[in-house]
DNA sequence: GTCTAATCGAGACGGTACGTCTCGTCTTCAC
DNA sequence: GTGAAGACGAGACGTACCGTCTCGATTAGAC
C-alpha cells in the first residue's frame, strides 16, 4: 500500500546529496554559460556526478532548469507591511530582485519559451513557479480585505477574473521591465507602478 | 556624395528574393518545429537556398529569428477609433493576435531569453520590435492630448518615465497573459485591462 | 605490472567489431570512389558506425587509409622457392598483385604524397607498410646466404646501404611500372627485372 | 583551315601574363601549403587573378598542378659527360634535385595518385612529364651506342621493352628513395645505383 | 570613332564535406 | 541496483572550398 515511500527498496538507495549538487551546478552553469550554452554533460561534471545519474532523475534540460530556477522563488514571502500598497511594493521588489539574478534571467524566459510547445513543461512551470506567485496575490488580497482596504468579493467567478488580471499585470510588468526593457525595477518604478495599479483597481471596483 | 548606397559594389549583387524566402521559411519552420528544433540547415533547405547564403546575411539563429518575427509586428497600426480607451483596446487586441500566432509564440520569448546574455541581440530586438511598439504608445498619447483626453505633459523626463511605465504594463500584461498564463487575451480581458490601466493613470495624474 | 594493457579501464570498452568494419568500409570506398572522393562520413555510413566513433580512433583520412591499406600487405610472404631469383620473382609478383588492386592503387600513392608534408604520417607508413617489406628483403638475403648464393656480409654499415638500395630498386621499379607507366608487372617483366637486378648486384659485389 | 590558331578571335584576347603568374603562384602555394591544402581560390588570389580566369584555362586542381610541376622538369638536360655511367649519374642527380624541391614532392605524387582513377589525367602526365624523361633515356642510349659502349639494338620490340625497364628502374628507384624512404639521393647513392644498374644491363645483354 | 565580343576583377550562389559538439542511450566495472 | 566512466549512433553546428553564375568594367580588332 505505502508504495510511495517503499521503506527500503532493494539495492543501493539514491544519493540525496546528488539532487542538491545537480541543481546547484545547474544554477552555476546558468550564471556562467546561460541557457543556450548549458549542457547536461557539463552540469554532471560540475556536480561530480555521471550523466546517467542526471538522466535517471530528469527527463531533459528543460525539466532540470525548471526545478533549478523554481528553488529561487522559494524565498518569496509576504510579510505584513501594514498596508496593501506597502505589501505589493514589497513583494514586487522581491520578485524583481530574483529576476535580476543571472541564473533566473537566463533560465526562466527560456523555459517559458520552450513551454509554448510543450504542455507538460508548461504545467510543470505553473505548478512549481507560477502557482507560488499566485498564492501571494491571494494572500495579499485576503489580508487587505481583513484590513478593510478591499471589499469582500462575493462572486467567485468575478473574483478569479480579477485575480488573474492582477497577476498578469504585476508579473508581466516586472518581467517586461527587467528582461525586455532591460532596466532595473527599482523602488521608484515600483512605487509608480503600484500607485497606478491600485488606483486602477479601486476605480474599476467603484464603477462596477 | 551619398556613399551609403554605393551605387554598385563590384561583384554579383545579393539576391533580394533570397532574403524574403529565408524569412518566410524561418517563420514556417517556427510554426512546425518551434524554436528549439529549428535548424538553420532546415531553414536553408525550405528556402531553396544554401546554408552559406544564410550565414552570409545573418550571424546565427538568434538574429535570423528576430528579423523573421519582427516582420510580424509590421502590421501593427493605430487607427483612430475615437477615444483613448478604444484606441488602446484596438492596439492591444492586435498585439495579442500577433502573440497568439505560433511563429511569434515560439520565437519571441526565446530570443528575449537569449538577449539576457547578448547585448547586441537585445539592441537588435529593441530596434526592430520594441521600438515600433513604443512609437504606438507615443502616437496614442499625442492623439489623446489632441482630443483633450490627456493633459499636455510639459516635463520631458516625467513624460518619458510615464511612457516607459505604460509600455511595460501594456506589453508585459499581454505577453504574460498569452505566453505564461496560457490564456487568450480576448475582448473581455482587454476591456477589463484597459479600464484598470486608464483609471490608474488618470488617478495617478490627478494625485501628482 | 604491465601498464600497457591496463587490464580494464573504466567505462564502456571500445567495440572491436567497429575497427574491422571501418577498415573494410574504407577499402570498399577506395575501390568505388578513389582517394579524393572518399569521405569519412561515407565510410562511417558504410561501416554502420557514427562519424564520432571514427574520429575517436583515427585523427583523419590519411591515418585511416594507411591502416586500411596496410592490412593488404599482411598477406606478403616469402616462401622458399629454392633460389634467390625465384624468391625475388615470387615476392615481386605478390607485391605487384597487391598494387594492382584498386584499393591499393588509389590509396597508397595518395598517402605517400601526403606524407611528404607530415612526418608523423611518414613514420606511420614506414612502420606499418614499408617495414614489413623491408623485412622480406632481409629474410631473403639471409636465406640466400644460407644457400651460399650470397657471401656473408661482415660490414654492417655497408650491409645496410646495400639493403636500402635493393629495397628502393625493387619497390620503386614495381611501383613505377604499375602506377606511373600504367602497365602490368607481369611474369615476363618480373623475370627481366630480376635478372638485371641480380646480375647487377653480383657484379657490384665482385668489383667491390 | 588553320582553325587551331585562329589568327585573331574576336573580343579581348587572354592575358599571357596570367598563365605565367598562375603557374608560379601554384608552385608557391605547393611549397607553402602542400597539395592537399592548396586551394584554387588561394592560387587565384596569389596570382592576382579572379577564380573565373583560372577556371577558364584549367579544368581543375589536378590539371593545373600537372602543368605547374611539368615546368620544373624542363630543366632536365643530358650533357655529354664522356661515358654512359657519367651521363646516367648526371641525369639521375638532376632528377633527384628536382624531386627534392618541395613543390615537386608535394604535387607530383598527388597527381600520380589521382591519375589512377582518371585516364585523361594520366595521359596529361605522360605527355608533359614522363615523355620528357623517356626521351632522355633514348638519347643516352643512342649516345652510348655511338661511343660503342652499347651494341646497336636491332629488334625494336626488344628495344622498347628494355627502355621501359630501364626507365621504370631509374625513375622508380629515385622516386622511392626520395619520397618513400625519405632519404637524399646523394652522389654516393647515385654511384652505387648506377653501378648496379649498368652491370645488370651489361650482364643481361651478354646472357641474351 | 563606334561597335562587337570575349576578357577581366569581384563576389554571391547552390552544394558538399569537414571536424566538432551535444544529445540521450548503452555497456562495463566497482561498490 | 546504483554509481562513475566513457563509448556509442545520431545529427546539427559553423566553416571552407568547390565550380558556376552574374555583375560592371576593360580591351582589343572590325567596321
Amino acid at each position: 500500500m505505502q508504495s510511495r515511500t517503499p521503506a527500503s527498496r532493494p539495492g543501493r538507495p539514491r544519493s540525496a546529496a546528488a539532487d542538491t549538487a545537480i541543481l546547484a551546478a545547474t544554477r552555476q552553469a546558468l550564471v556562467e554559460l546561460g541557457w543556450s550554452k548549458l549542457t547536461l554533460g557539463d552540469v554532471a561534471t560540475r556536480a561530480g556526478v555521471a550523466k546517467t545519474t542526471l538522466y535517471r532523475r530528469w527527463s531533459g534540460k528543460n525539466e532540470l532548469v525548471v526545478d533549478a530556477v523554481a528553488e529561487l522563488f522559494d524565498e518569496l514571502e509576504l510579510p505584513d507591511r501594514g498596508s496593501l500598497a506597502a505589501d505589493i511594493e514589497g513583494v514586487v521588489l522581491q520578485f524583481a530582485a530574483i529576476l535580476a539574478r543571472p541564473e533566473a534571467r537566463s533560465g526562466l524566459m527560456a523555459v517559458i519559451a520552450e513551454s509554448t510547445r510543450d504542455d507538460a513543461l508548461r504545467e510543470r512551470i505553473r505548478a512549481s513557479i507560477v502557482e507560488r506567485q499566485m498564492c501571494l496575490v491571494l494572500e495579499g488580497r485576503a489580508r487587505a480585505q481583513l484590513r478593510g482596504e478591499l471589499p469582500p468579493q462575493p462572486d467567485p467567478a468575478e473574483s478569479a477574473r480579477t485575480v488573474d488580471l492582477i497577476f498578469d499585470m504585476v508579473a508581466g510588468a516586472v518581467v517586461h521591465r527587467t528582461l525586455v526593457s532591460g532596466k532595473a525595477a527599482d523602488e521608484a518604478w515600483v512605487r509608480d507602478f503600484t500607485r497606478v495599479l491600485l488606483l486602477g483597481l479601486a476605480g474599476a471596483a467603484r464603477d462596477a
